[in-house]
DNA sequence: GACGGTAACGGAGAGTTCTCCGCTACTCGG
DNA sequence: CCGAGTAGCGGAGAACTCTCCGTTACCGTC
């Protein structure tokens, strides 16, 4: 499989860029409208260079979406390191959710093909995260094994939808 | 199957509607990033005017495709009836080849999910299209039976890709 | 035919996108 | 450490998008 991480060589390209996506990624959460020339100035940074990273908003957005959806993914690991399983399981689900729900503000974007592509990139990740926690559940006992990673988050995506009151008790 | 098509109440709307339509389509031809406030002076409106009725570039573009492919479909009967159905068959592939050429140069905003919609519900009319034809000339002898329209489609595509030389053979 | 209500128009202008190119500063070889 | 070469930066400004609202002219009614 290609790597598809390629790290610009220069570091202050690099240090730009993570930079880049870090205000994006507030901008975006306080107004998904927000125009690209103001958080260039908020990064510091000129507008230039904004576009040279991230030639289209889309770009962008889809850059900030997949570097949350990673930075997500890599908690799994240290949740799980700091807590029994099944609080690992939840805490994590909480974080899920928040991000899910803030998604929703700058998630109007999301509808191209280009963005469907990287869905699909991104889902593998989090259905993976998905399975660890459940099997360091399964083998704590805390949770009866067997449980598909893709139908668990099936799952929570539906009881999103539906209102938070009744996912206490599915749980 | 419901009517998609809602006309315009007012008649000048409707008139202003398909002049954009035709002046769009020919700056598109010409060059597909044409500003759309030059399409709108072009057509003798105003940019409210271009924008009421088309509320983002890629709704244009799509609106004059659709169009497009509207008015190819409507000529084969014109065809039929003034050229026996083997002529008539290659001169609609012409008028067809010509207009995939021409595309090509507005075509590549044709890539998003909106679109893919539209090309869906663009398709349909086309393979009918062939289909008519196909039968005219079975009907006629001058061509075998049994040919599946959406068959002969797909080959065309491939042998536009391949080039045109070997076309003829082919055929 | 002329009148009132309203759908639709026009186009100025505020705000945004995106490019271009002179300048800065990172990297690497010596 | 230093200096040459180049990747990357900044930001002014040209071009574009899109909205807003006063004006126009269509349509139905009498």
């Amino acid at each position: 499989m290609a790597e598809t991480r390629n790290e610009p060589v220069r570091a202050d390209a690099q240090r730009n860029r993570e930079h880049i996506l870090r205000v994006a990624h507030d901008a975006f959460a306080e107004d998904g409208a927000t125009s690209l020339n103001v958080i260039a100035k908020r990064a510091g940074v000129g507008a230039g260079t904004l576009y040279r990273h991230f030639p289209t908003r889309e770009d962008l957005i889809l850059a900030v979406y997949q570097n949350d959806v990673r930075r997500l993914v890599a908690q799994v690991d240290d949740m799980l390191a700091a807590h029994p399983p099944q609080d690992a399981f939840r805490l994590w689900f909480e974080k899920l959710a928040a991000y899910v729900r803030l998604k929703h503000g700058l998630g109007e974007a999301l509808h191209t093909v280009a963005a469907q592509h990287v869905v699909d990139n991104t889902y593998a990740p989090v259905v993976g995260a998905v399975r660890v926690l459940l099997d360091a559940c399964a083998a704590d006992g805390s949770m009866r094994p067997g449980l598909d990673a893709a139908d668990v988050l099936l799952l929570m995506g539906f009881l999103w939808r539906v209102g938070s009151d009744e996912a206490g008790r599915a749980q």
